[in-house]
DNA sequence: CCGGTTGTTCAGCG
DNA sequence: GCGCTGAACAACCG
């Protein structure tokens, strides 16, 4: 579920709940929500892994970390986190974080580090790589502050994509390969999102879980580097290291 | 049945 | 105060 297309998936499945009000609240969060039965919901939105439930005044922030997931008019056996009814519908969350937001949004959120959004902007995030030298490529991208969205997957597939290896240092690449990189973040995430939708990502996987490089059809490396110490898999023949 | 993970936060330490 | 590490959380798959 986690990586940022998976939430654009939901944002348009649960577009029949915007304008509605909230008939019922419930789950076993530990956050008080009830204050927003009654309320109308105002809009959903999304910033990189963060689903946004938006209220008049308030907003309920969703993170699916590792394991969350998400039903509409149906629901598992576990028990819900939160759950919002509506005359037409209900939405339910499993094993996520929420939290509420006071704040006006736009103060919150730096909506052109989302590589999802309309406002992405690839000129800023090359700005605050270029200040983040000794950061390895591989961690850049799963910066959220960078390349709000971008998951382990997407990253692994980004830099396969790239030939970069994910031990790279930012400050050792050449400017037009971190324009490369930043570039496919984005492209890649969207490619995501449409495969997702067709059921089809897992086999569009070239890096990812994967075993043989298909470039070099060599075995392909699977290490835990950098400060993330995520899952990374690489060839170490086509992807280069800059450092 | 066990090991592993599309993720993040926080306590503890040097 | 900083960065780093490990733990915690939690559900499902193979």
């Amino acid at each position: 579920m986690p990586e940022g297309p998976s939430l654009v998936i939901l944002k348009e499945e649960v577009k029949r709940f915007i304008g509605k009000k909230v008939t019922r609240i419930a789950g076993n969060t530990k956050i008080p929500v009830a204050e927003f039965e009654g309320q109308k919901l105002a809009d959903f939105k999304t910033w990189g892994k963060h689903f946004l439930i938006c209220f008049p005044k308030k907003t309920i922030r969703i993170h699916f970390l590792l394991f969350g997931s998400y039903r509409i008019n149906e629901t598992k056996i576990t028990p819900p986190r939160l759950s919002l009814f509506f005359k037409n519908g209900e939405l339910h969350f499993y094993a996520c974080s929420v939290q509420i937001i006071e704040a006006d949004l736009d103060s919150v959120y730096d909506w052109s580090a989302d590589v999802m959004n309309e406002a992405w902007d690839p000129k800023k995030a090359a700005e605050k790589l270029k200040a983040m030298p000794k950061l390895q490529a591989g961690d850049a991208l799963l910066d959220q502050h960078i390349f709000a969205g971008v998951g382990n997957i997407i990253r692994n597939e980004v830099l396969y994509r790239i030939k970069v290896q994910p031990e790279s240092l930012i400050g050792k690449m050449p400017k037009k390969k971190i324009n490369e990189l930043i570039r496919e973040a984005r492209t890649y995430s969207f490619e995501f999102l449409e495969w997702k939708k067709a059921f089809v990502l897992k086999k569009h996987w070239l890096a990812h879980t994967k075993k043989i490089c298909v470039r070099c059809e060599i075995p392909l490396v699977k290490k835990y580097p950098g400060k993330t110490k995520r899952r990374a898999f690489f060839c170490e023949n086509c992807q280069k290291i800059y450092k």
